[in-house]
DNA sequence: TGACAGTCACTGCCTAGGCAGGTATATTTC
DNA sequence: GAAATATACCTGCCTAGGCAGTGACTGTCA
């Protein structure tokens, strides 16, 4: 086990000074934009992801999707539902195993998904504005590495 | 204006090698085991903030706690509502302004709030674990630059 | 003083996700 | 081939947040 440095003391925690608020801020403040960016498209933050998974083909089911995006099947039914009533995914029971439902776009949701890209990097190239490459790689290398110390807790599971 | 580097390009972009899909998974993953780690004291992760605000003493109204998270109002309500339905929270009409309404911890809410800072505090140095000292520093910087350029957007405001 | 803008808290309606439980279907194991 | 196990999807109930609109109140300024 690695050696726990103590970049935080219980008695001095601020909400506003920690690692945890800036990612989250963060999270929170792109993601509202997002939002703002994706509604002429008539999409939100949550619905670009499955169309362009959908539309890439690295899913083709709900339980791709959920497992893609590590949300909870009951959500992604949910999702799906929504996507769906907008007209932009079918729902087709398999043939071979009959508990899979398989998604297609419609023509319209392959078209939406065909600017999702334009719109998402444009925003994510903007917000890495003044970043080196150097920057950037480092950028990656430390999210990466909080993420794998953070799914370790998952693995972990209760003691 | 700063030049803006093409770090990605939409004719090859994929959801998973993003660093907004890093950002969102990091901030996924570690909620997800605040959620956890706070069940004993029967909390979520939406609620630590404002009760560890209350308690020290930064915001003391509704108002101050939805800029404090860049919250809607509309969502600070229902989060004291359900304080309020635990015993935690205290809601007291001013007197001076008959608009405000003051926010108190009770006992227990104080009790609760006090326990808090250990449990974040532990997380996230775990999460940091394996960091340097300077990339720590770093880290926070590259986060705050991001924030700061995705913050601009919102400022912006529509053309 | 009286209109007006701004602020505070709240509400209804929407999207969104977690958890637990249920049903149908596949797969594995004996 | 029957029983146990796993998988896929769905549902109900919960927390949670955004947006738009409302009523109560305050401060300002003509």
């Amino acid at each position: 086990m690695t050696e726990i440095t103590e970049f935080y003391k219980a008695e001095t925690y601020r909400v506003e000074s920690s690692v945890g608020y800036l990612v989250n801020r963060l999270a929170q403040t792109v993601t509202r934009e997002v939002d703002r960016r994706m509604l002429d498209l008539g999409l939100t933050d949550a619905q670009w992801k499955p169309l362009l998974l959908l539309h890439q083909g690295g899913c083709s089911t709900a339980a791709d999707l959920s497992r893609s995006a590590c949300h909870d099947t009951g959500a992604v039914t949910r999702l799906i539902d929504r996507l769906e009533a907008k007209g932009l995914v079918k729902r087709l029971r398999s043939a071979e195993d009959r508990r899979v439902v398989n998604l297609e776009l419609t023509d319209e949701g392959e078209l939406l998904a065909a600017e999702v890209p334009k719109i998402i990097v444009k925003l994510v190239n903007e917000v890495l504005t003044g970043f080196s490459q150097d920057e950037f790689s480092l950028f990656k290398n430390l999210l990466n590495r909080a993420l794998i110390n953070a799914r370790a807790f998952n693995d972990e599971g209760p003691a």
